[in-house]
DNA sequence: GCTTGTCTCTATAGTAACTATAGGATGCAG
DNA sequence: CTGCATCCTATAGTTACTATAGAGACAAGC
């Protein structure tokens, strides 16, 4: 099949499959006479497993490895573990981060929307270096 | 003061200082004659406004609508209203969207620890086409 | 006056994970 | 055989910075 065929078949756009080889995640498929890719089943089911990951937010580096485990003969159950349990920490993580970002937030949009105090409660939250005592909450971003 | 000062003073990093300048958040400073950049302390609150803002997630789009708000005789409290408000939706979204992820991922790494399947849960997950029935809570990531 | 060390300057490139665009070539239906 | 969808490569843009190179500036000590 041709590479719009495949994109159709995993939902995974046709620049997307192509990035995908560059970056060594799908192997370089045949060509045709005229140069165009040709793909195999064999490329639908990698291509869903990457697009799996990508949706279960594992980073392209995680995704190799991932993959490259899968290849194995006898999969490493224990080696693949590791990589998700890392994920499943590193997306905790962020949800915490997030939550504590949300917490400051809600209270000045809320306090805003009270209408209760003369100032913009929003520019008195980022203005105020009082703040930055939640700043424990708000740790290095990203 | 000179650059490395303001950096103390605000726990924004030189490289970041001047970067935020280069994107019209920081107004350009006065030079000395040598051409090293003085800072005055009005420069130390708008740049910890500036890293307020960022540690709340904002979009640099956003905080440059903040600071021009901020600024702006009389703050519009609504029009500031309307970035954090949509701001904090975007936050709320991403939270479930990690959320979701953190439901699969979670159920098969803990599967994977349970040990009592053959296969491995986490490969399995990644590869079994029917997973995609999850996907309405996945939406597009970013 | 000179050296040493720290700070500052500009400009460029790299990061993640794609997306967008330009400018052509190919394949297929009518 | 003409038109349109699809394909090709290569390059640049996105976000919010960080890293690096190579050079100039400032303060202290000798």
């Amino acid at each position: 099949m041709r590479i719009g065929e495949l994109s159709g078949q995993t939902g995974v756009k046709v620049v997307t499959i192509r990035f995908y080889e560059t970056q060594g995640l799908l192997p370089p498929p045949r060509r045709t006479a005229s140069g165009q890719r040709e793909y195999t089943p064999a490329d639908v089911a990698r291509l869903r497993f990457l697009r799996h990951a990508g949706e279960l937010g594992f980073p392209l580096s995680g995704v190799r490895e991932l993959l490259g485990l899968a290849d194995a003969p006898g999969t490493d159950c224990d080696a693949v573990h590791a990589v998700a349990a890392r994920h499943l920490e590193e997306v905790d993580s962020r949800i915490r981060r997030l939550q504590a970002m949300r917490r400051v937030l809600k209270r000045a949009v809320s306090a805003c929307e009270a209408r209760v105090v003369a100032r913009c409660p929003v520019v008195e939250t980022l203005s105020d270096h009082a703040y930055c005592g939640e700043e424990h909450a708000l740790t290095s971003r990203r």
